[in-house]
Parts: C-alpha cells; structure tokens; sequence
RNA sequence: GAUCACGUAGCUCAGAUGGAUAGAGCAACUGCCUUCUAAGCAGUGGGUCACAGGUUCAAAUCCUGUCGUGAUCACCA
C-alpha cells in the first residue's frame, strides 16, 4: 500500500548485491513506531552492513521524499524517519481516489484461477454440535472469508461422518430403549437422536463394568463379551451389507440429525458449498486400499484385516470382519475430491491437534499410493481443545459436554436481561440475537488457535471491554456520525491548507495502512485472533479519538479530514466483520 | 516413556516471528452524560515474561536443558 516503503526496500537491495557486492541476504526490517520519540517510522538495519550502505539509503531517501520528510536521523543501527503532514494526507486522498473501496483493494483477479478447498465442522451424525465443533466452524469459516476477499475460488466444504461404529450406537439404542417411545416434539431433534447415543454410552458403559467385575478381566478383554458390543457390530455388517431395513432406520435417524444441525448452522450464519457424506466416500476408499494390496503397499493379514505399516506399528485399514475405519474414508473423501475438483490449489483440513499423528499417517499414505497429488496441497490446520470444567471434552460424556444451542440461549437471555435500550425501538429481538451471536463468535476467535480455551461461562458472558460488542457499538457511532455529513460529499484534501495532524490521527491512518498485511498475516499463520485483535485496536484508537475530538468543527479542511478517516474506517470495520461472519448493527 | 502444544499482572489474553520504556480487558479505585449515542472516554495501582544456561550490538521472542499443564500414542472418530 505504501510505495516508498517498496521503493526503499528495492534501493536497499540494489546498493546490497550491486553496488556493495554481498553474497549474504540481508532482510531489512520497516517498522512503524509506537514511540513518537523515535520518528514515524524506523529501518533497522543489521551491523554486518557497512555504514556506507546506511549513509547511501539515507541520501537517497532524503532527495527522492523530500516532500513527506520532516528529518532523518541515524542512530546506530536505527534510521528514524520523521513524516510531514504531506505524507498521511497523500495515504487519505489514495483511499478518496479509490472511491473508498476497501474491497476492490483488496481484491486480486489473479487469484480467481487458484481453487482452494476448505474442509471444517464436519461432524458426526449422532450428536448436536458442541462448543468444540464451534471453535473448528469459525476458524474455518474465518479462513475461508479471508481467501475468498483476496480473489481465491474457495470451496467451504463439509464431510458428515454419517457412518460407522459410533451412529450404530444410536440404531442399537433406538432398537432397545427407545422404539416404544413417541419421539419428543418439544426437543430439538439433534438433542433427541444426541439422547440416543448418551443413553447407549451409559448401558455400554455399565455392562463392561459388570463384565469386569464378574470375570475378573480388563475393559479391553470384557468387550469381547459384551452383548451390546455384539449387536454394534452386526449391526454394522448388516449397514455396510446395504441391508434395507437398516438403512431405512439410519436413514430416518440421520435426518432427524441434519435438521438440527442446519437449524444451528442457520443462526450462527454458516453456509456450505458442498456437504459431502461418508457413506458415499467410504467406498472409493474401501476398493483402493484392496487395489493396493496387488502393489504390496497394504498389507493383507492371516486374520483377512488389511494393514499399512507406519513407523514400525500395524495400521489396520479394514477390519478383519471387511468393515470400513475412518481412515478408509479418508482416503476415499480425497479421491472423490481429487475427481471433482482435478488441480486444486489447496485443501486445508480444519481439525483438532489431537489428530496431528493421524494426519501426519494420513499424509504418508496419500504419498505412498500415488495418486497423482502434491503432497503440499494437503494442509492440517490444526487448533487446541476447548475445556470445561479443566478438562477436554469427551464428546461420550454428557455430562461434559456443552452444545452450540445451549450457549446460545443462555447468551440470548443474558443479552435480553442486561442490554437496555433507551429508546423503544422495534426490531429488538433481532438486535439482541445479532449481539448474543457475534459475542460468542468473538470470544472464541480472539483466542490464538495453538491456546486451550478454558470455556466458562462467566469469560463468555462478558460484554465489557475486548468484546464483539465494543465493535459494534464503535461501528454505530461512526454510522451515525457519517450519516450526519447530510449530502454524503466528501472531499479531496488539498495540500495548500495548514493544519497539524493530531498524534492520534497519524497513528490511526498508520493503523489503516497495515490492513492489508494483517490479512496477509492472518491466513499465512491461520490464526484469526490478529484479525480480532487488529480491529479492537482500531476501535479502541477510533473510539478515543471521536470522544475526545469533535468531527464537524468551523474548520472546513479540518473537517474533511476527520470525515474521511472516519468513512475509511467504517469501511474497514465492516469488511472485517464481514469476514469474521459476525453481525453488523447500524443503529440502536 | 515417546512426540506435539502451551507457561507473560490476582483472572482472561495481546505482544506481527530478534529492536529502543512489557501491552489490553476483567476485578479495585478516581474523574467525565445539557455535546457527532457513556456497554464509552481519561486516569491510578498491579510484572524476576516458569526456571537455568547459550547465541549477539540487541532476547518475552531463537537454541539447549529442567520443571509445570494439556493432548496423542485403538480393528474409536
């Protein structure tokens, strides 16, 4: 956005290897200060440099920018530059020209070509989604937004783990404690078949306990001779024998399912390009991994199990009863990918770090079975658990488990009783649900993904201070304050007018500048906590500077400044929480 | 035990990948609503950056070791 930072950077480089002849790279570092005393901005250099070089850039600065520069001064390693006026007003007027359009500027047409998918949520079908899946959903989410700004074709994609062992748990507990019953109309049908699955845990859990108990055994060997460990099972060959009537009860399971989660997808605002199942993918999977076989990558037991062998340990890919693993489909999901999509750019996978190894296994297998892949399209993106209580959430235990739904009525009511308006307005119930659904969204992804978040709900339910709803509120009083520049006319700021830029208006126009890099910097380290972090400073810094500053003074040029700092930011503010998929509020 | 991540104010976290004086919010205290909307703004107090070495002009940041916390190491997903 800068150019004669560009252009410094290139004067550097040249003077290093052609005029001074190094062999070594030598980064140069720009910074912008936050201490004034030390100018606006500095170049650090290193002390392998001669000072020639030092003394060269600082000549050539000084001739080619005489029109921004206040002074130069070199202190040892540190070039301070002093800014005059001319050069914020120069960084405005760019954005005047531009007709303010932030997303243009962002905008990359060359990217357009470049397909990047992005795999995140994907859920299992026996449970409503929980606070673990939300923290996946908006970093995935984020991500995603970010790509699709800067001019990449992204494809938001979803895989439903629709079968296996675990949604067996729930057919088998439908079959024996629930088949009699009326289903519930007044629970959320998500939370019904989530009953299922908590109800079979308990028995299961019961029975291995008495199995033990009585032969004196481990839990490893009394699953042996659990019954219900028998009837998962079978039921699992009946399924992946397409048996009609359980397909029929899985299917009607299943949709009992998805219906909560697009309900939970809908208010939280999610939206998928491609929902894509298990049970449909496992397959391909299941016939290349007995393809290989012929080629001795897999290996096929004396038991009839089929393994790979990785870092010296068995890998089994197909039970030896010839059922599929979650592997299988993995491997099955990205072939059908491979077919659909040909050459992408990128597939990044949103999961848990405590899949790392198993990525990592992923990973060396794709390389192994020669699909015709680069195995540097494959990304993990891995993020760190979300604790209750201390400990991680066992998605088998419901007693620790916090739902998506649940958050967000427990917020909702919060909201309700502790945000009072002073007018009477209408639409409030739809302000309260866009500050109960943005507050949880910004709690989650102000934290960096490599961090635990410790959930409680006394953190959640704050709404001071770092909180979407700091944002919101900033947004609304500049909405307001642009809205009452009545002809919405603004101006091109002339360099014949004398005014001082106050300290805070510098740092704030500096603070526009770095936009660009930060969204850069957010998707280069996945990490949408410096998306949230940047836009709370910029509020913080805007919020200062509106209380403590009147827009509309007597002085025209004065004026005019202020008006366009505060349209530029609004806009900013609004990309941003575009991005982040979180609501905007115009007025209260 | 091995591998990975984390350890910064009482609590929750920033610190842009090595720069000059360590930054917010919550909690506590003090001011400011007749003003472009006060869930805001201005201010006070609070730190051995887990510990010990090393690398260099410069380390919370890089390297090594120690300690602490968590995760993974299944014919679960």
């Amino acid at each position: 956005m800068i150019k004669f930072l560009k252009v410094i950077k290139k004067i550097y480089y040249i003077l290093l290897y052609k005029k001074y002849k190094f062999k070594k790279k030598i980064r140069l570092k720009i910074l912008f200060n936050n201490i004034k005393k030390y100018g606006d901005i500095t170049i650090i250099f290193s002390n392998l440099l001669k000072k020639n070089i030092i003394n060269d850039i600082y000549k050539i600065i000084y001739k080619k920018y005489k029109n921004i520069l206040l002074k130069i001064i070199i202190k040892n390693y540190f070039l301070n530059i002093y800014l005059n006026n001319n050069f914020y007003i120069k960084i405005i007027n760019y954005f005047f020209k531009k007709k303010f359009n932030i997303k243009k500027l962002i905008y990359n047409k060359n990217n357009n070509k470049k397909k990047i998918i992005i795999d995140y949520s994907s859920p299992n079908s026996n449970k409503p989604l929980h606070i673990g899946h939300l923290r996946n959903i908006l970093i995935g989410d984020t991500i995603s937004n970010i790509y699709k700004k800067l001019g990449y074709n992204i494809i938001k994609s979803q895989i439903i783990n629709d079968r296996g062992i675990h949604i067996c748990k729930t057919i088998i507990s439908w079959k024996l404690f629930f088949k009699k019953k009326k289903i519930n109309k007044y629970i959320k049908s998500d939370h019904y078949v989530g009953k299922l699955y908590f109800k079979f845990e308990k028995e299961f859990k019961k029975e291995i306990k008495y199995i033990s108990n009585k032969y004196n055994i481990d839990k490893k060997n009394a699953l042996n001779k659990s019954n219900l460990f028998k009837k998962i099972n079978k039921e699992l060959i009946r399924w992946e024998n397409n048996n009609k009537r359980s397909i029929k009860l899985w299917k009607k399971i299943n949709n009992l399912v998805y219906k909560g989660f697009n309900k939970t997808y809908k208010i939280l605002n999610i939206k998928f390009n491609e929902t894509l199942y298990e049970s449909n993918t496992y397959i391909i999977g299941k016939k290349n991994i007995i393809k290989n076989i012929k080629k001795n990558i897999f290996i096929l037991d004396k038991d009839k199990s089929i393994y790979y062998i990785y870092k010296n340990k068995k890998i089994i890919l197909l039970r030896k009863n010839g059922t599929s693993l979650y592997i299988t489909q993995e491997i099955g999901t990205l072939l059908y990918r491979i077919k659909k999509y040909k050459k992408f750019y990128l597939l990044i996978y949103v999961v848990g770090n405590e899949q790392k190894n198993y990525f990592n296994l992923f990973f060396n297998i794709i390389e192994k079975i020669n699909i015709n892949i680069n195995i540097n399209k494959l990304y993990h993106l891995s993020y760190n658990t979300v604790n209750y209580l201390g400990k991680k959430i066992k998605s088998r235990n419901y007693k620790n488990i916090i739902f998506i739904d649940c958050i967000i009525k427990k917020m909702y009511n919060y909201v309700k009783k502790n945000i009072i308006f002073n007018i009477n307005i209408k639409n409030k119930k739809k302000i309260y649900k866009n500050i109960t659904i943005g507050t949880i969204k910004y709690q989650f992804l102000k934290i960096n993904p490599n961090k635990i978040i410790n959930f409680n709900f006394k953190n959640t339910l704050n709404l001071k201070g770092n909180t979407c709803i700091y944002i919101q509120y900033t947004y609304i009083r500049i909405y307001s304050i642009l809205k009452k520049n009545i002809n919405n006319k603004y101006y091109f700021i002339k360099k014949k007018n004398k005014y001082n830029l106050k300290n805070i208006e510098k740092d704030i126009i500096i603070y526009i500048i770095k936009y660009y890099k930060i969204l850069k910097d957010t998707i280069k380290y996945y990490d949408p906590s410096i998306l949230i972090n940047y836009i709370y400073l910029l509020s913080k810094k805007i919020n200062n500077f509106y209380q403590n500053n009147r827009i509309y003074v007597k002085n025209k040029y004065e004026k005019n400044i202020r008006l366009n700092i505060c349209l530029i930011i609004s806009k900013i503010l609004y990309n941003i929480m575009k991005i982040l998929n979180i609501p905007i509020i115009k007025k209260i």
